[in-house]
DNA sequence: CTAAGGTCTTGATCTAGGTCATCTGATCTA
DNA sequence: TAGATCAGATGACCTAGATCAAGACCTTAG
């Protein structure tokens, strides 16, 4: 079942499905190599948890497949999503000693785990690396700031059509004249990400199939009828 | 007036206000030497614009003095103020060829302003540099989720609250058992920095001025009074 | 097969905060 | 010095979306 599997013979990484995303695509054969001798494949069920909020920043993540759900909480439980990570993105990048955010799996997922402490000494020798870190890094800020557009400025249906474009783009598959979107969370994390309450997506999505801006042959699959509409409702 | 005077003479660096702050804190004299080549002063007057949304990303700054707020328009006016910027603040971050938000004056500001493509440059000689780059970017990334949680989870008088303990926190001095924040930004700069409207900040303040947790000698002047409670009413 | 516990949807109602209008005071200017 | 402009404060009112409640499904356990 796992292609891939890190740290367990000679050279694992060479049958990776995400080694031309995240941190690796910078990496030659070489490089890789090494980095590969710092990586342990994790594979996690549905709903565990990969790190608590001040839990110790002791590894970093590439999400090799399945979906994780990045969030913050507060005192009295108020959850807000930060993201939702998809294959071949990265995970835990901080130079902070502690987790800012947990992040939990949505769904069975593959990991591929880095000691942080060798990778922080592997920047030294691989500078495109750090290079690669700083690019995820600033891609992750752009983002950041559009999702605190959404949260401070938008209406509900604005809110809940940009969370479905932004899902479309990331894990959209075009079939025919339609974009199929497999939704691995729940109306309540789509809610605690659009800073809505649950009802309201529900309401909300509803409104745009009875407007045939989409369909939805059961929950967790959003099929997009209308793409322009959908960016028009988004705000943006 | 000027105390910096970024690439004058020799080496201006040397008596730079913020010299100990943003990316140069992890220079050697030598480095900075280096870095000085590329950098120019500016010096913009109150209300004036850094760069706009949409702009090409030439340059990068460090705020020497005054205050900076960093802003994302949607199509109809609505504006989402992303942070507020003070000395030693580095701004420009981004490995995006365009700015995705606008950066404008609250007050008169110097600036220290970098070639973008003279920096990169640099980058591949000084390590240190990009290493510190990535840290920044790290930090303002927790900074961030922050910001979403504000957004997404709060209510009106914790946004506030949270508002202000963020700019304690930045700008306030300590004087006698109280803090003074001089405040750079106008009411309706606090609201779109916390997502609702001016007329809820007014009645905010005034709410926590009753209640003695802060005073408002002028509109621009917050006296914190009660820091705790104003910590415990911010929420987290 | 049934029961229990989820998730999702939908209707009815309520309210926090938005909207609108007005007033004050400070600053600018001609 | 008056008139204009703008930031801020505050009262009255309204509405978008939260809250509450109930029912429809769907999955898992026994």
């Amino acid at each position: 079942m796992m292609q891939h599997t890190a740290a367990s013979h000679d050279f694992p990484c060479q049958t990776c499905p995400v080694r031309d995303q995240s941190i690796c695509a910078v990496l030659s054969d070489e490089e890789l190599r090494e980095v590969s001798k710092i990586t342990t494949a994790v594979d996690l069920a549905k709903g565990a948890t990969v790190f608590f909020e001040g839990d110790e920043n002791a590894y970093l993540f590439n999400v090799v497949s399945g979906a994780v759900r990045l969030s913050k909480l507060l005192s009295d439980g108020r959850r807000q999503v930060t993201g939702f990570l998809f294959p071949g993105d990265f995970l835990g990048l901080s130079v902070a000693d502690i987790y800012a955010y947990s992040a939990e799996t949505l769904s069975e997922t593959s990991l591929c785990r880095f000691n942080r402490a060798s990778l922080i000494k592997l920047l030294e020798r691989f500078p495109n690396l750090e290079h690669r870190l700083l690019e995820l890094a600033s891609n992750e800020l752009i983002e950041a700031q559009a999702h605190m557009m959404l949260l401070g400025q938008k209406q509900v249906t604005e809110k809940v059509s940009s969370t479905l474009v932004h899902l479309m783009k990331r894990i959209g598959q075009r079939r025919d004249d339609e974009i199929v979107i497999n939704l691995p969370m729940t109306r309540t994390d789509l809610a605690e990400y659009a800073g809505v309450r649950t009802e309201s997506v529900s309401r909300c999505l509803t409104r745009l199939r009875k407007q045939s801006v989409i369909s939805l042959p059961e929950p967790s699959s959003v099929h997009v009828l209308q793409e322009d509409e959908l960016k028009r409702l988004a705000g943006d």
